[in-house]
RNA sequence: GGAGGGGUACCGAAGUGGCUAAACGGGGCGGUCUGUAAAAUCGCUGGCUCUGCCUUCGAUGGUUCGAAUCCAUCCCCCUCCA
């Protein structure tokens, strides 16, 4: 634990690149009581693998458990078998217990990498949402209006598209804000996407006559494609235990616009720092390759560690800026296979799908060894001990 | 319960008997270029024992020399009315 802060402090690092805080003040007198805050992270385990998007509200819940306060990591189980409808144009697939609970299984697994769990609540919502039974969660569904959903950017949508909604969806929003009267939450972290469920929160807490929990609102990362928000399904991810060469490589994809917001969400700068490098770029003093790789090698250290990131700058650096081949290249060796011919050996490596796309690279001029470009008929045998590069940054080295 | 619309490749979306392995867009991949796995630009994007063959247009069965396209049955989705 980080030695006692100032309350002014605190608010900073909590706070600090949060798209809103509702509010500010009401944090300050709560800090100011000198008691340790209950801040609660509720997610959905749905999702198989955790992204830098994800990383964002769990890092920063990992810094109120720093701060010496209670953070408590909410496994949304009962509401999961519900599903979130947050943000989505459609409805969420309910799922079963049993998955739900392997999907929670995988889920903490991977925040252990974020999280210290020793030091961190794990509580699960069905605790209580279970216990309320049907007519409990009908005086739940008392305490709002129709209208009052639909006031929710995305049902509303739904309405106007004719698009089905669902009785349960209406309620989701209520069982996530009991989940903060149960849990008598200070504070609630959430992606801003949540603000509808969250501000949920603290009207319950007030109708159970309890003091509302504060509201800390992190942004939403972009995904690679520089559109859309990060998320598995679209494939524009990137996932916090990816291989760090991976990891690396994928943030330097990123359209050069993003900087900034990666510099902040993923690469956990502060402010300040973040300014200083947008400065540097705005004047032309920096290069955005550079900006970006010194991105890329922080977001790679937070998860893999400084040595292990630098390693993957310089990796990155020689394989795509110098061209050169790695030396820990995958290699193949020929034997006495039927076929050594470049199409039926990439395929036997699992570099390509079939013999057909590496037909395509081939013919493409993506296959080559050394300065030469190779067909795909080639055979092989007249290039063992040399290693062959295919597109970018695939390799592969031929043994005997 | 009644009426109507729809299910096409990774995604969106054309196509209503042969010229269709299936337009176009997105995505992905490759070439070129570049300060970058950015941008731009050109190209590729079912499989194989490859000038041909096999599999594919919700499922199954049928009509036909020939079907994504016609017919039948079934499954799934959406809208309107009640």
């Amino acid at each position: 634990m980080d030695p006692i802060k100032s309350v002014e402090e605190q608010i900073g690092i909590l706070t600090h690149g949060a798209a809103e805080v509702i509010e500010t003040e009401e944090l300050r007198r709560k800090l100011e009581r000198g008691k340790p805050l209950v801040a609660k992270l509720g997610v959905d385990t749905t999702a198989p693998v955790i992204t830098l998007g994800h990383a964002v509200v769990l890092r920063r819940l990992a810094a109120f458990q720093r701060l010496g306060h209670r953070a408590v990591f909410l496994i949304g189980d009962e509401t999961s078998r519900v599903g979130d409808p947050s943000g989505r144009s459609d409805t969420r697939p309910a799922l079963d217990e049993a998955a739900v609970e392997a999907a929670a299984a995988a889920f903490l697994e991977q925040v252990g990498a974020i999280l210290d769990l020793s030091q961190v609540e794990v509580r699960r919502n069905s605790e209580w949402l279970r216990a309320l039974g049907f007519s409990g969660a009908l005086q739940l569904a008392s305490r709002s209006t129709v209208a009052r959903m639909l006031e929710r950017e995305d049902f509303l949508k739904r309405f106007r598209d004719n698009q089905p909604i669902y009785l349960h969806e209406l309620i989701y929003p209520l069982m996530q804000g009991y989940d903060s009267v149960a849990l008598k939450a200070d504070v609630e972290l959430g992606a801003t996407e949540q603000k509808f469920n969250l501000l949920m929160g603290r009207q319950l807490q007030r109708d159970y006559g309890m003091e509302p929990q504060v509201l800390v609102l992190m942004p939403i990362l972009t995904g690679l494609d520089g559109s859309q928000k990060m998320s598995k399904s679209l494939g524009n991810y990137v996932a916090i235990n990816e291989n760090p060469d991976e990891m690396f490589g994928k943030l330097m994809s990123i359209p050069d616009r993003l900087i900034g917001e990666y510099l902040l969400l993923a690469a956990d700068m502060t402010p300040g720092e973040v300014t200083e490098r947008l400065w540097n770029l705005e004047s032309g003093a920096a290069n955005p390759r550079d900006v970006k790789a010194e991105m890329a090698e922080r977001t790679v250290a937070i998860y893999n560690g400084r040595p292990t990131a630098a390693a993957a700058r310089d990796r990155f650096a020689a394989t795509f800026s110098r061209r050169e081949v790695p030396a820990d290249a995958p290699s193949i060796r020929l034997g006495d296979a039927e076929r050594t011919d470049v199409a039926a050996v990439l395929v036997r490596a699992g570099l390509v799908q079939s013999i057909t796309e590496a037909r395509r690279l081939a013919d493409q001029g993506a296959v080559r060894s050394g300065e030469s470009r190779l067909g795909w008929d080639e055979d092989l045998r007249r290039h063992a001990g040399a290693t062959l590069r295919v597109g970018k940054h695939r390799f592969l080295r031929i043994e005997e």
